[in-house]
DNA sequence: AGCACGCCGACT
DNA sequence: GTCGGCGTGCTC
């Protein structure tokens, strides 16, 4: 067969088109979509993948470069994979050399050759295995890798260690002791056996749970699939079981979770449940062992594979299941550069591929709930807890002219000390870390103010300093103000560390354990905090929604939820939604085991009817209430949204743009509502002027026509050029 | 987005 | 005299 004379080549450029290269000099099969191809760029080599033939050009044949290298004689890139970056591409309107810059190991990128499939990994050895804790009683940080090693028999990669805080140089110190050594092995690349897919006997479903997995195995093809589960009713044993089957036909899983640093929790119960390989994509992962993975995923040689939005291009030999685990969390949604949202792929994938889809929350997003009221996902609730554990009871404390200790209510106080008293634990949940939000000058009412952006700056005591947590600017705090000379400066309001003082100062007997952005910023201090909370010896912990998402505190009992009221009245359409959600999630922490839990919620307005409405009949009686209101100003999930976002140095040159790519479309926007242009809520961000077109439509197909022949205008804008501007198709946030 | 070219200010 | 500021133009 001769080879076309011409390839069309993805490029990761945000140009969004396909660029034209001739054949390669010598002569050669034909290049199957998908092989990558080094080709000069400008005035760079890059490597580009083939995405078609043809034997024609839109520029003279003399315009054209030849493809200098071809690097793969088959397709390193699946067509399923294709096919979806192809899909993906076209819905959001970005560039597919981009989004297969995304979708693929950087190591697929680079033009060197690349080594064997082997695979490193630290493993006690005979003596490591035999010593008892007195051999290495100096040196508490060897034995608890020694430990670690020992739980781990297959032995564990540089990276996982890595990412689970241990250090090089412990294992070092080890290895030089000679209880543990580095070795290495050719990594299978064979497809998994099935012949004894568990390790442990599953768990006895109860009656929901089994009626869930009859109708998840019992369905063959596509099927999406609404796992509607509270808190603690027990969805991921569904996953598992529902994973067991799919691996004894021979069939990999994949599974796709929050971005939570992988919670060890989770990943631990998958493999202790199975005897095949359980591939997890961590951030700890170099970029040779995210390569590995990725061929093995490819190969068939792992069967269950689990991680963060990305996870959603892993190439799989058999497929048989995909799971979204926390759907409604908005870190599927990737908030910069290829703005796509993993869930809504792995929707797009499992039909792709035939199979099934489960999406799994205990707080479904308003799209999922839709979706399954126009039977187009199918629901499956779990509505209890399992075992005796009963849903803790909410309390709503309305805090309005109430004596206050760093936020925290004497009610919530009392009700803390009995807890403790009870050899129980206490959660603080406060949505925002650091000392306070605001530092204040009290004769003259200056407080510090981001010189970046429209925000103030956050009071930080941990090292002492100001941060602006839009910008990442650090400044010292000023110890008179720079008005009016006074020194009288105080912090106003309530951050997780003031809270972790004031809680530490009134319970001076019992540990406080702050779990933020700022307190876990190692793996290793994060799981050490979370030691002594497993430990279940009473204590206070105070946090953030880390502290809601993933992680199970079995021992604490009662939760105080301190500051929501923010979110109430939030500019954001999903501000509500996403509230509800968060409340519903804290709340769950609550009483877990045995014991019994009580939730505390503090605010100033309790009469808020979403309030009530979460708090008397539950977060569905809430989602329901917030769609009857979308559905009359045609928001999602009944009308569609893309936003045009500016920023520039200038707010002229960003308004500017936006008033120019609003003309553009005027004339052909049929079915399509252009609001804008607006400031962003946050009108100045990182000394940048935002603003922002919202497109709005009750019909999808009627808004992409749109945006395709639309964006072509607007690329050719001149005021393009003056702003920094993207699409967002189907935003999460408006007011961002 | 990179990356170059290009034309004007403050330094050895 | 040059180093380098970022305006603007191009990438098959």
């Amino acid at each position: 067969m001769s080879s076309p004379p011409v390839y069309h080549i993805a490029i990761a450029s945000p140009l969004r088109r396909l660029f034209d290269y001739l054949a390669p000099r010598h002569e050669r099969e034909p290049l199957s979509p998908g092989c990558r191809v080094l080709v000069s760029f400008g005035r760079r080599k890059d490597v580009g993948i083939v995405v078609g033939s043809a034997d024609q050009s839109e520029l003279e044949f003399s315009k054209l470069k030849p493809i200098e290298k071809v690097l793969d004689d088959a397709p390193a890139i699946p067509p399923d994979i294709i096919d979806l970056c192809r899909w993906a591409s076209e819905y959001y309107h970005h560039s597919l050399g981009e989004v297969f810059h995304q979708a693929l190991p950087t190591l697929l990128r680079s033009a060197e050759h690349q080594a064997e499939e082997v695979e490193t990994f630290w493993q006690a050895t005979e003596k490591g295995l035999l010593i008892g804790p007195d051999t290495l009683k100096r040196s508490q940080k060897q034995w608890e890798t020694l430990l670690l090693l020992r739980d781990h028999p297959q032995g564990l990669s540089t990276g996982m260690l890595k990412h689970l805080g241990i250090l090089p140089a412990n294992l070092k110190a080890l290895a030089a002791k000679h209880l543990a050594e580095l070795h290495t092995r050719n990594a299978l690349l064979e497809p998994f056996t099935t012949d004894a897919v568990l390790a442990e006997t599953p768990l006895t479903p109860n009656v929901d749970q089994q009626a869930a997995l009859n109708a998840i195995v019992a369905h063959q093809g596509f099927q999406a699939f609404l796992l509607e589960g509270v808190t603690g009713s027990g969805k991921t044993e569904v996953y598992l079981q529902a994973i067991e089957a799919c691996l004894r036909r021979g069939e990999q899983a994949l599974v796709l979770i929050p971005e939570i640093g992988l919670t060890p929790q989770t990943l631990g119960r998958f493999r202790q449940r199975f005897n095949v390989p359980v591939l997890a994509l961590h951030s700890g992962l170099s970029d040779r062992e995210r390569l590995l993975g990725w061929r093995q995923a490819r190969a068939g040689a792992v069967a269950v594979i689990i991680g963060t939005r990305s996870a959603v291009f892993t190439p799989l030999h058999k497929p048989g299941l995909i799971i979204v685990d926390e759907e409604h969390d908005s870190s599927f949604k990737q908030q910069d550069g290829f703005r796509y949202s993993a869930r809504d792929l792995a929707l797009v994938r499992a039909k792709q591929l035939n199979v099934p889809v489960i999406l799994g929350s205990a707080t479904p997003s308003l799209e999922s709930l839709h979706n399954a009221d126009q039977g187009r996902y199918r629901l499956l609730a779990l509505p209890n807890r399992a075992g005796d554990a009963a849903k803790a009871p909410y309390q709503i404390l309305d805090i309005k002219g109430q004596t206050l200790k760093a936020g925290v209510s004497e009610h919530a106080l009392k009700l803390g000390t009995q807890c403790l008293k009870r050899g129980e634990q206490v959660l603080f949940f406060m949505n925002r870390r650091g000392y306070a939000p605001v530092l204040l000058c009290h004769d003259c009412g200056w407080h510090a103010k981001c010189r970046h952006c429209d925000a103030h700056m956050t009071l930080h005591r941990d090292p002492v300093h100001l941060h602006c947590h839009h910008c990442d600017t650090h400044i010292p705090v000023p110890t008179h103000c720079p008005t009016c000379g006074s020194s009288d400066m105080r912090p106003v309001g309530q951050g997780t560390e003031r809270i972790e003082d004031t809680l530490t100062e009134l319970f001076p007997k019992f540990p406080v354990v702050r779990i933020d952005r700022d307190s876990t910023r190692s793996a290793e201090r994060l799981q050490k905090q979370l030691r002594v909370i497993h430990e279940g010896k009473p204590c206070l912990l105070v946090g953030t929604q880390m502290l809601a998402k993933g992680h199970h505190f079995p021992h604490v009992t009662l939760v105080v939820i301190m500051d929501v009221d923010g979110g109430l009245f939030s500019g954001d359409f999903r501000g509500l939604e996403h509230t509800g959600q968060l409340i519903d999630q804290v709340a769950g922490r609550a009483g877990r085991s045995e014991k019994r839990g009580q939730v505390l919620l503090q605010t100033h307005h309790p009469e808020h009817p979403a309030l009530r409405l979460l708090v008397e009949q539950g977060y569905r009686a809430l989602a329901n209430s917030i769609l009857f209101e979308r559905r009359l100003v045609e928001l999602p999930p009944y009308g569609h949204i893309a936003v045009l976002r500016a920023e520039a140095q200038h707010a002229i040159a960003a308004r500017m743009f936006l008033l120019d790519a609003k003309n553009a479309g005027e004339s052909f926007a049929r079915d399509i509502d252009m609001l804008g242009p607006i400031p962003a809520a946050m009108g100045r961000k990182s000394g940048r002027y935002r603003f922002q077109l919202v497109l709005k439509s009750t019909q999808r197909p009627a808004l992409h026509r749109f945006l395709h022949a639309w964006l072509a205008l607007v690329e050719a804008l001149p005021s393009g050029k003056k702003a920094r501007w993207h699409l967002d198709v189907d935003p999460v946030q408006l007011d961002d």
